[in-house]
DNA sequence: CTCCGTGATAGCCATCGGTTATGGACGTCC
DNA sequence: GGACGTCCATAACCGATGGCTATCACGGAG
């Protein structure tokens, strides 16, 4: 039914030395190794495949029969080998970048821009993920590195190169009543304080701290925040905020999603400031990995001087 | 760098049931097996085969690499296969049958008609078998029947059946005294006795009882014969007696194989008759080899009752 | 929350593929 | 003609492999 490979291999060489024992040279194997294996094959297809008479090795009717066929299943098997070898490779060339909103900030085009500069055959690709994975697919391995906004879910799991740190701001539904007091802030900004008490658009449960953390729960004293909804992508907030559903602490640099159709975005006094880093599993050592990480660092280092320290719970070097 | 057949077709199980225990029940394996399969293949291959996410068995961008070119290993093995038995069902059909000389006496087209009216799948080949081998092959295992002439070498390992019986004449070289006598005998005959002291040509050493039997032996009363050289077909027979070189017995239906430019031959009184039989290996079960006996036996029996019965020698019925 | 289904793991046993040592048949060399 | 060399087959042995059963871990469904 089936054969190995070997057989066949042990076959050809035979059927092309017309001798065991230097077809066994040749295979790098014992000579009675090859006759066993060689008789072997030949019971299993219930015909002889070499006379064996005195002095000379000549194939048989079945063995003519069968050696063009033994070397197209070889040469088949062949290219199988090498099918799979370009597609490994394809495959390690690929790294899959997880992104909850697009980072922007430049940083996509500089990080692939020095990826490719170490790495030309490197093929990145990008891959929006729900919200609702605060680790934009690395957890569940459908991406290789992510932008993920700290403080990450598991976060010894992860090694983690900070890339932006920037203020949190509020987006305000429109005709919301802190619009006013924003405006009229010689820095156009409102206090937690003031905000507190609103009801908050908050991330899945399933986002674990990063939830409490866009909740601003660390600025609240003890005191619960009031969850006016669940949104789980830049559309649905917008879509929440329009409805006037209640408000939401994002990343200065991300006000943009949310603010158009009356929606508006405007600094927050008394938060620590938000950071994104990209990230990569700790035990994934492969070379594009780690190079992404390594390109994230020294682009922080150079960038952004201050900013770009490795965050400190995420530790190690990426390099 | 090899495979087994095996790992493939368990490979495209999966690949096509995308369950690991659906493919196990339909390979009839256990789960666990198959697992193990896939994964030494995963390992060989230095690549995942499938993501084996909770919940769904999918094949990687490899395995999807892999699976056409598996099947087409898988289908090129199965053409080998069919090759294979193609060529062993063609070679059970074949036939070789081994004559010195050609029989004649219509027997080749009876026989062949009666093999193939039972076997009509059959392929009867013939095969010149020099003179130095009495057994036309048979002992080599280059022929599966022979016509050869009684008495054989090693007699028991062979089956025989007789079908000819017929008295010895002698050839004579143009221009032989013995002509002259035998036109004057009113048979046409001569007796043996005027015979014994003529040169006589012999088969080589390597024929045995049956170079004997050639120099009738038997009937020199211990008596050595004059041996003036060997020949090993009837081309050199025939050189031979146009030469003068000595004179040769040989079985009346055949001397028309040397009868031409001056050779004569007459019948020779006080020889026992010469028997011709169809043999095989004793041991030689095949049907067709069987198929030839038999016809031989039947085809004896039918057309020259009381000459046809076995050979004692040779025992047992072919059928 | 327990049961079911799925795949992975562990431990065991038979078979297989390899080795070295040896045997028998044949040809060659002195 | 006898010692030797060559070539394929066989025997005995050993580690790896392929199969099994039993069990675990985990996620979904009732």
């Amino acid at each position: 039914m089936d054969v190995h490979g070997r057989e066949l291999r042990y076959f050809t060489a035979v059927a092309e030395e017309l001798s065991f024992t230097r077809a066994a040279e040749r295979l790098f194997v014992s000579q009675p190794a090859l006759s066993k294996q060689i008789r072997m094959l030949e019971k299993q297809l219930g015909a002889e495949l070499f006379h064996r008479d005195r002095r000379a090795v000549r194939l048989t009717a079945v063995g003519k029969a069968l050696l063009p066929h033994a070397r197209a299943t070889l040469a088949a098997w062949r290219a199988a080998e090498e099918a799979v070898a370009g597609a490994t490779a394809a495959e390690r060339a690929r790294l899959v970048i997880g992104m909850s909103t697009s980072p922007g900030r430049g940083l996509l085009p500089a990080l692939r821009a020095r990826l490719l500069s170490g790495h030309p055959r490197a093929r990145p690709v990008l891959r929006q993920v729900s919200w609702a994975d605060p680790t934009a697919g690395l957890a569940d391995g459908s991406s290789d590195v992510a932008f993920v906004w700290l403080p990450l879910p598991d976060v010894e799991r992860y090694r983690c190169v900070v890339v932006a740190e920037e203020p949190r701001w509020v987006a305000l539904p429109p005709e919301h009543p802190l619009r006013g007091r924003a405006a009229a802030d010689p820095e156009g900004a409102v206090d937690f304080a003031d905000l507190a008490g609103e009801p908050f658009l908050a991330l899945p449960p399933e986002a674990g701290p990063l939830r409490e953390y866009w909740l601003a729960v660390d600025a609240r004293g003890g005191r619960a925040p009031r969850v006016a909804g669940v949104v789980a992508s830049a559309e649905e907030t917008h879509e929440a905020l329009v409805n006037g559903q209640g408000v939401v602490l994002l990343a200065a640099g991300n006000s943009s999603l949310v603010v158009r159709d009356g929606v508006t975005a405007v600094p927050v006094r008394g938060l620590s400031p938000s950071r994104l880093a990209v990230a990569a599993r700790r035990d994934d050592g492969r070379p594009l990995v780690r190079a992404y990480l390594t390109a994230a660092a020294e682009l922080d280092r150079r960038s952004a001087p201050g900013a770009g320290r490795r965050e400190p719970g995420g530790g190690g070097q990426a390099a």
